[in-house]
DNA sequence: AAGGTTTGTACAATCGTTTGCATAAAATAT
DNA sequence: ATATTTTATGCAAACGATTGTACAAACCTT
């Protein structure tokens, strides 16, 4: 493990010069910066990134805090930003915090010493008290996927408007019974999609029903047995709206099993885009989410942000999500 | 940013004494210790991990390489470790590769000095010189899902077995036409997958019949596009074995776009059990893999070895997969 | 040729910890 | 009471880099 002293003494020059020849920020001799250069491949040296940070007050690492990676939304988006992440130089440290706030907390604490140079959450709630007090203290924080209001930088879709247009296009398509299954409605995202699904019942005349609106929440309840449960119950919506498209594959099992086709009997329409989501039967309609350029574009913003290109105001980004249609949804005349 | 030295002139002591005070490995006076964690609470002081691991020559940090975060056999996996790592106190680094050797080694060159104190390879193919090369290095290298001989510590699954026991398990329930979406036959894993098709076969005295052996190669390749081109020519096998869930889900999709049915027509069986595979229709019978479970012995082997349990021997380490069947294979009758 | 620039390099301090050594104070033994 | 051990603490060096200051050598200028 070879030192910045290992090669100094090899090229028979001073640690700082070899520190100088290395990082080009000062005019070094051409035949020194060589001889330099030829004990650094010699010696194979890597500089010390602890001490660089150390010195330098920074280490080139990001905390990419998700709420469980399994989810199938957040490897897109940690892809996203990992590959925006190490053109630029730099590492991603991945948390897992299962809607945990007080875990997420303990991480934070920890990373924020001088381990990471700003923190990406994909895990904002409205409590998430601690994220406001790190952006107030000027520690670099961007949002993905979830928002909190305007005061912290995000890059989101817009979760109304998306689930707005989901709900009318059924409509159009001549559904007047249309099940909503929504997911943890503490969680701003569900709140909207609520809201763009109300809203767009309520602009075409149609009433909501409360019998129709499922939610369900823990994160591995894909809707399977709420839906099972009011088809039982012998309450039958011609659509069924899914916030998620596990979701939307949990609705069709649980229809199906009912002895009810899709779309035949009930339409179905999800949200996400999987990759999987075009191959299952029957390839599903649903709003697609471009995630990986979320987390991409998440990533360059707080890297901008780390570099000191302060951007004022905090800005709220807005990706476009389109419905894409495929073959869950069938048109029904009256 | 309080440091070790603010916190020790608040307490009125000198920095050492707070080191020790906190790390509790030499005595110090109980009235003294109070002192110094009330000062400790006061300044909300957290230690700077980057000058703790520059002086200690560890950071308590993994990095984690995976081809593609992406691929849903890898949350799993990345789970696991990131659990168990986060109860041993340390931190999770994830990197890509997409099976890029080079871009691999750049990165494990990068994190290697002195940023990570070992790394897991979900990665490794029979290229991976640079493994072997850390490993004799001395350097603590665990691999999971894929291995490399006996010279590595691994946790794997026995996929020639598993895959014998798929195909074994298609033979008895009547099938004669196998046809096989192997992977990348490049990795280890698929050759062993492959040789345990050929095996089963072979055992119950049933040809090799190339036309029905489909290779798929890139990432997001899953198979639909051979299937449905197999189909077309007139080949029909009785039973595809897919060598992953997604490919499974292609060959579904294939099978049902050529008018075919599943099972009736053609059984499928998967590989891995997906989360929502349970929820496909025809509700998939696959080779369940214990990914959460790789990934967290993983993660404890490769902290057992940077704690200095040196182990002796490399070993590889078999975890139980098992066939978990559902409703995508039919029992033919002869 | 003498003074003034420029250029290249070395020295030493610094980042925030930990830890071996030294020492003072307290406890114990004689 | 003195000598000896134990206990608690401080000092200073070290980990491996970066960088401001200082100085020597080489280059100009007149």
């Amino acid at each position: 493990m070879a030192t910045i002293k290992d090669v100094a003494k090899r090229a028979g020059v001073s640690p700082s010069t070899v520190s100088r020849a290395l990082s080009g920020k000062v005019p070094v001799d051409k035949e020194t910066r060589e001889r330099v250069m030829e004990a650094v491949r010699a010696l194979n040296y890597k500089p010390n990134i602890l001490a660089k940070g150390l010195k330098e007050g920074r280490t080139n690492t990001i905390g990419l805090m998700v709420p469980n990676i399994c989810n199938p939304v957040f490897p897109a988006v940690a892809r996203g930003v990992e590959d925006v992440a190490r053109e630029h130089g730099f590492t991603v440290i991945l948390c897992n915090t299962d809607e945990n706030i007080e875990a997420e907390k303990d991480y934070v604490e920890k990373l924020q010493k001088r381990w990471v140079d700003g923190f990406i959450f994909a895990t904002a709630r409205e409590e998430s008290q601690h994220i406001f007090e790190l952006k107030e203290k000027g520690f670099p924080v961007v949002l993905v996927v979830r928002h909190m209001g305007q005061a912290v930088d995000a890059v989101v879709i817009d979760n109304y408007k998306s689930s707005f247009e989901a709900v009318k296009y059924l409509i159009n398509t001549g559904h007047r019974r249309i099940c909503i299954i929504n997911g943890d409605t503490s969680l701003t995202l569900y709140k909207e999609r609520f809201e763009g699904y109300k809203h767009a019942l309520q602009a075409a005349g149609l009433p909501i029903m409360p019998e129709l609106v499922l939610d369900v929440a823990g994160r591995d309840d894909n809707g399977y047995g709420a839906v099972t449960a009011m088809l039982k119950k012998g309450i039958l919506p011609d659509a069924v709206f899914a916030t998620s498209d596990p979701r939307a594959i949990g609705a069709i099992r649980a229809i199906k099993d009912c002895g009810l086709s899709v779309p035949g009997d009930v339409s179905v329409v999800g949200f996400d885009d999987l990759d999987i989501s075009a191959f299952l039967d029957p390839p599903l309609t649903t709003v697609s989410q471009p995630l990986y350029e979320m987390g991409a574009r998440a990533a360059r913003r707080l890297i901008d942000m780390i570099n000191g290109e302060k951007s004022g105001q905090p800005k709220v980004e807005l990706v476009e999500a389109n419905l894409v249609i495929r073959k869950s949804v069938k048109v029904r005349e009256h």
